[in-house]
DNA sequence: AGAAAAGCTTTTTTT
DNA sequence: AAGCTTTTCT
């Protein structure tokens, strides 16, 4: 009722008062979305469209409006900087209100209800979430109770197995006996089941739990559901493309009593399948939500026209979209530029000449980025950004909190802020160094799981017997003791003062100060590092809760630095110049998604390419390199099929002389790709017969031979001598340089080529 | 129990 | 090639 009076009140103002401000800078699309607040409403963002302004404005336009109180609303986004950003920008328009507001990841969110209500799902409030070192331990734990053989099937695999089911929604009940296949002799499901009544045993939770038990709470308490709904008034979902079928049940749920739902995303950069999402939730949601406006942003502020073209002719391969065309008022700028190169290191050198050529330019570093698909294909780049000293700093490497001394003092944390952790326990009993083997870390157990008590508590018993040795005892008594005193300190001492008492009376300060390893001075610091962030928690349990959620990197500083990372984490960032390497069948495309994931993966993947390309604000430069050394093994390359998508009047190809026989633009590529099989004696896509039936009719331009040194010692390869290659057939030698032969194939032209690759015909 | 050696996988992407 | 796990040796 009196929202309901709010709202009257709200429409008057309205009418009787201009447009608020924040209105005025907003486009017509964006204009329309923030002011589409009744009902579901799905704003198709594409990339570069302002998404994040009109979620934060439509936040603010809300409250403004009064329609609901902050604590009314919810907005939930995938990544904590996400929440962030929000609640920051929220607060910069409206003032400090925000505070209020339910924003954060659907995990923080769910893991902030399910403390409420934790008993309703036989959890005490006080639960701890895992991280993935946990949970790994804990399963392999379980299949090794269960006498499965864990090299023939790694923990790592069934943890997948079940986050996927997880992601689904699916608790053991609803996995269907088909589904369960044969994994670990088919006793899949009954591991599942082990882990989760574990879980409950421990008084814990992963991350897939937390919506997990959310849904059982909602589903089997209709008071506490009905609570919420009626609480939540207006809903709001970023990245919606990226949700999973878990948090999809859980925001319908939510959402059911007003029905006031907008989730915001693009269904071309739904990037994270793997990791459970379901890109069918962003295409069926007008028949999920009934009576759903479909609000599109086609606009876009950020790329030149050239990169918007070549994106959008790169994703319009894919079948399964809701189509958008995005367009700009920008002015033209320069073609995405597309260079093929003989190998990676080649690769990594003419990109840092680039970047140093955009710097004479004037172009701060920081507007510089290189993208590629995975992590290890950064260590070339780092060597060369080292060895002529380019600045240049990696996002989303290993994090401050997975690093082990973090891990070590957090178990410790975990262990005196909840003595039932066992898997803390574990952790540190013998770190530092106590003498405690697997022998009686197997005593412990034992006497924990037959008298269903933690394991600290058994240790408790343990030493009152004579059953131990009189040396373990002893280091087992003193490590109980002293937990016991830490815990009597929790509420006399402030956090940050008991975490270094902690860390000092365990010893494992002064484990690694004894610890000669180059590492060993970084690691204390990064402790040192832990306690000062401590400084910024209330209390430890506050401070851990933090950590299980929050598993970020501290900031990295600024400065002029290139940023190197993957596709992933490129995601909603953007750069003036963009560098996109590794364009090669089986790099890029993913070799597994070209075996594995059929259509589906590779549509994924080239969603990720057009995520790379709408990341640059000026120039996009694409590459690929002939050979590249994989698992430390040279192999030669197939320029990645989606080059040839991007369209050739929005691109500048340009290659090395000798790879793939030269400039495509005056026909080299078209030879280069007769055989139809790749070096992996697969089929290439449909792509290559594409481009190869375009190109037919040109002829090669000659590579220039040069005669420099005419022997490879072991293989008697020389100059004049006929040779055989996997892939292009027979040929002739007419150079040798280092290793790198060039020979003149009879079907496939020249081409320079690894000695390892060819053999005496 | 702990250190050294040998062997085996890894390279997708992460809240 | 390197890092991790398991095995073997002291």
């Amino acid at each position: 009722m009196v929202s309901q009076d709010l709202t009257k009140e709200k429409e008057n103002q309205e009418s009787l008062f201009p447009e608020p401000r924040y209105l005025s800078v907003l486009n017509e699309g964006q204009l329309r979305a923030v002011k589409a607040l009744d009902g579901p409403v799905l704003v198709l963002a594409g990339a570069g469209t302002g998404k994040t302004r009109v979620l934060t404005t439509r936040l603010a336009h809300i409250l403004v409006t009064k329609r609901a109180f902050p604590g009314q609303i919810l907005a939930v986004t995938f990544t904590n900087k996400a929440a962030r950003e929000m609640r920051e920008r929220v607060n910069g328009l409206v003032g400090e209100v925000a505070e209020s507001l339910w924003i954060g990841t659907f995990h923080s969110v769910a893991a902030r209800i399910l403390r409420r209500h934790a008993e309703s799902v036989g959890l005490k409030p006080n639960f701890t979430i895992l991280d993935s070192d946990d949970q790994i331990r804990l399963v392999k734990q379980i299949m090794q109770a269960e006498n499965i053989d864990t090299s023939r099937w790694p923990p790592r695999s069934l943890l997948g197995i079940i986050q996927r089911w997880k992601d689904r929604g699916l608790a053991p009940g609803n996995v269907s006996v088909a589904e369960a296949g044969d994994f670990a002799n088919g006793k899949v499901l009954d591991l599942y089941r082990d882990y989760q009544s574990r879980l409950i045993t421990l008084n814990a939770c992963d991350f897939g739990d937390l919506l997990l038990h959310n849904l059982k709470l909602f589903t089997e308490h209709n008071a506490i559901l009905a609570d919420y709904q009626r609480r939540f008034k207006y809903m709001m979902v970023d990245e919606y493309q990226d949700t999973n079928v878990a948090q999809y049940l859980w925001l319908r749920l939510l959402a059911m009593e007003h029905r006031n739902i907008c989730c915001v995303g693009d269904d071309d950069q739904s990037i994270y399948s793997w990791r459970g999402a379901e890109i069918g939730n962003i295409l069926k949601f007008e028949k999920d939500f009934d009576g759903a406006q479909i609000i599109r942003l086609e606009q876009n502020y950020r790329s030149t026209p050239e990169i918007l073209a070549a994106a959008s002719a790169l994703i319009a391969y894919n079948a399964g979209r809701l189509g958008k065309t995005l367009w700009t008022e920008a002015e033209k700028g320069e073609k995405v530029s597309v260079r093929g190169v003989w190998d990676g290191e080649t690769e990594a050198r003419e990109i840092c000449d680039e970047i140093e050529a955009v710097q004479r330019g004037n172009v701060s570093l920081d507007q510089v980025a290189v993208l590629v698909r995975a992590s290890f294909q950064m260590r070339e780049f780092e060597e060369r950004f080292i060895t002529i000293g380019i600045p240049y700093r990696v996002i989303g490497g290993p994090r401050f909190y997975e690093r082990m001394e973090i891990r070590d003092a957090i178990a410790y944390f975990r262990l005196v802020s909840s003595p039932t952790d066992d898997l803390a326990f574990e952790r540190i009993v013998n770190t530092p160094r106590r003498g405690i083997g697997t022998a009686t870390l197997q005593t412990i157990h034992q006497l924990s799981r037959s008298t269903d008590i933690p394991a600290l508590e058994a240790v408790r018993r343990l030493i009152e017997t004579d059953e131990l040795r009189p040396q373990t005892r002893r280091a087992l008594a003193s490590l109980l003791s002293n937990i016991d005193r830490w815990r009597a300190l929790i509420d006399q001492l402030n956090h940050t003062e008991l975490a270094e008492i902690i860390l000092d009376e365990s010893g494992y300060t002064e484990m690694w100060q004894n610890d000669k390893s180059p590492e060993a001075p970084g690691r204390l610091e990064n402790l040192k590092e832990l306690i000062s962030a401590l400084e910024e928690f209330e209390s430890l349990t506050g401070f851990l809760e933090h950590v299980s959620l929050v598993m970020e990197a501290g900031e990295v500083d600024g400065g002029d630095m290139v940023s190197l990372m993957t596709l992933h984490a490129a995601k909603g960032l953007e750069f003036n110049h963009v560098f996109l390497p590794g364009w090669e069948e089986g790099t890029f495309p993913n070799q597994r998604s070209i075996d594995e994931g059929g259509a589906p993966a590779l549509e994924e993947e080239r969603r990720l390419a057009y995520v790379g390309l709408t990341r640059a604000r000026q120039r996009a430069y694409v590459s690929f390199a002939s050979n590249r050394r994989i698992y430390n093994q040279w192999q030669s390359c197939i320029p990645s099929r989606f080059i040839e998508e991007l369209p050739a009047d929005q691109t500048d190809i340009s290659a090395e002389t000798g790879v793939y026989g030269g400039i495509p633009s005056q026909g080299g590529y078209a030879e280069s790709f007769a055989g139809g099989v790749d070096w992996d004696g697969k089929e290439r896509g449909p792509g290559f017969d594409r481009w190869q039936r375009n190109r037919r009719d040109h002829t090669i331009i000659e590579g220039k031979a040069r005669i420099i040194d005419n022997v490879t010692p072991d293989k008697k390869i020389r100059i004049g001598v006929r040779v055989f290659h996997q892939k292009f057939g027979y040929g002739k030698v007419i150079a040798s340089e280092s290793g790198k032969l060039e020979i003149e194939f009879e079907k496939a032209g020249i081409k320079k080529v690894m000695d390892s690759f060819v053999e005496l015909a």
